[in-house]
DNA sequence: ACTGGTATCGATACCGGTATCGGTACCATA
DNA sequence: TATGGTACCGATACCGGTATCGATACCAGT
């Protein structure tokens, strides 16, 4: 494509062909006001027929804010964090802002840049996720004087809004179910690319619960390579031949515990007959699976949604927008 | 929060600060040369000292353009998107440039508006999903001035870069495969939410195939909800329900035929034994599946980091961009 | 005719950077 | 000493919008 000297149509184009003040065409295109019908109806039409497009970083720079939400998220392999795009899109809708996102992959330094670099575009507000910055991020968060929602996390201390859910809460209460099911020799496995902090918090939710029931983890096995429902598969086949006799495993999500699911079907386990399997997120895939798997079902798309909507709600009234903590809480299912 | 009246930094401030001129101050922290090192050193000190950040805003409408790249997708609910977002997220990784995101929802009338959108921001490239535009979008994407991707089909005329691959010899190619295999009593299963263009392109390439071999379709079914498995699982029910003599089913994407492959287990019916079932996109879930699903591995995520790799190439080095045809092959995989 | 109010409009000054271009200082060379 | 080149620096003019505020026109009321 040769980059030819296009001529750029402005304001001052639409103005000079409606034969009024740039600043006319201004109002008149933005509809605020002040503007005889006449002189908005001759304006509309120039910017039709000269194609004009307008330019969001002129009327930006000159608003000191733009209609962008920065979104922060750890990861897109992982379907959740997708799900949370979709509920921002969704919320998003019709509202005239637009998401720019940045994929952290679960390090505090790229969160960081990604702020900062997201903030230089004064955005509308942003999304990030977890209530785990560094200090310096939650600096910046802090005096970025725009709406700040962390979500899907609420073990901490929000900087602004919070919307999520308390992960070390998800995990304790698995474990409550699990120990109602009448499970005794449980094993916990996760994966080390995905060992975040909040799967981390609800492992230590976990973990709390059993001991209090005077139980610890018969086994826990933490793989090295990213999460998935192979490693789940192979995972769970070598746990299960280490310790043949375990009565349930707890997975750090639901693409593990369906990879477990396949090795159990492979090797002939009832499911939850013999063994009783665990995830946490509660994905589609579980409910079609040929056996039963508890999970917990996270409202993510709800969460993005929700954070969107707020920082919408913002945008169009800042003095509505306060600080506050918007608590889900996940819903154990049973799979049956 | 409050929003507090707080002073923002600017670029004068550094400079004032650091004892010279915005220009000189300008100059240091971008490197482009000009200043000497004693300068360079204070301004860079300043600049850490008082807290400055930058104004993306600024720098771009004077640049005439923007260090972020727009991405339009049909939807987040596919995985197969996500992927591609994640593939545009690895390829900028360091270049400085950040992806804004649209989901058109499969609608056109949507997607005009989010490329306008887009292009007021006057970004450094654009990827859109597919060669199928309103004409109003194309005539946009060609007058934009900007390296425009489109991705994930090759059959019809790009308006600027295209990578892709031919979703028509996708489908033939999965015929041939099917008839190689012996299937003679082949029914089609989609979903009408997902009955996007290049699905149906795939359906016309598979028919087209088959009535090459004196074949046409036993069955073709269009659920109305939304694809996934649960959907595929209902659907193939139905199907064999009326059509039990079935010997193949080809579906529109793996989600359904996951959900095909969950009732044939359930059913008690050999697959492939008694039938084979076909999807499309080569998903992680089929690899650990119980039984063997024939299915075309999209490089869905080669796509994006391709698509987003030229537009930071271009950049870089203006020059170096052309319009070109980038073409992928699905690989054809037999689930064993 | 004079006053006050309302509706409409436009000149001007920004927003916060960067490109440009014309200095200035300093050194080497003739 | 005059001259030319190099390294560095900063005043100025933009980029393309919008907020602000003063100007103008016109009408009703007295």
């Amino acid at each position: 494509m040769i980059l030819d000297e296009r001529i750029r149509v402005t304001l001052a184009d639409v103005a000079a062909e409606a034969g009024v003040s740039k600043m006319t065409a201004s109002r008149a295109l933005r509809g605020s006001g002040d503007v005889s019908n006449t002189n908005t109806k001759k304006v509309r039409q120039a910017a039709r027929k000269i194609g004009y497009v307008g330019n969001h970083l002129a009327s930006s720079l000159s608003g000191q804010r733009s209609d962008l939400i920065g979104v922060a998220i750890p990861s897109l392999a992982n379907i959740v964090f997708a799900d949370v795009l979709a509920g921002i899109a969704e919320a998003i809708e019709g509202s005239g802002l637009q998401p720019v996102f940045g994929v952290t992959d679960y390090d505090l330094g790229k969160e960081y840049e990604i702020i900062r670099n997201m903030l230089s575009w004064k955005p509308a507000g942003l999304i990030v996720t977890g209530l785990d910055q560094s200090d310096d991020a939650k600096r910046l968060l802090a005096n970025a004087n725009i709406p700040v929602v962390q979500i899907m996390d609420l073990d901490g201390t929000p900087v602004d809004v919070c919307v999520g859910f308390s992960q070390r809460a998800a995990g304790e209460e698995m474990a409550e179910a699990l120990l109602d099911m009448g499970r005794k020799r449980i094993a916990y496995i996760g994966c080390g690319v995905d060992m975040d902090v909040r799967a981390k918090k609800r492992l230590e939710g976990f973990t709390e619960r059993l001991s209090r029931a005077g139980l610890k983890l018969a086994a826990t096995r933490i793989g090295d390579g990213p999460s998935g429902i192979t490693a789940g598969r192979e995972l769970t086949s070598e746990v299960l031949s280490e310790h043949p006799d375990l009565d349930c495993i707890y997975y750090s999500n639901d693409d593990l515990a369906a990879g477990g699911a396949f090795h159990c079907i492979a090797a002939g386990l009832a499911v939850p007959g013999a063994i009783t399997l665990a995830g946490f997120n509660g994905l589609d895939i579980l409910e079609s699976l040929p056996v039963e798997i508890v999970t917990s079902r996270t409202p993510r798309r709800e969460i993005g949604r929700t954070a969107a909507k707020l920082i919408v709600e913002a945008n169009n009234d800042a003095d509505k927008h306060q600080s506050q903590i918007l608590k889900y809480t996940p819903v154990i299912e049973f799979g049956d």
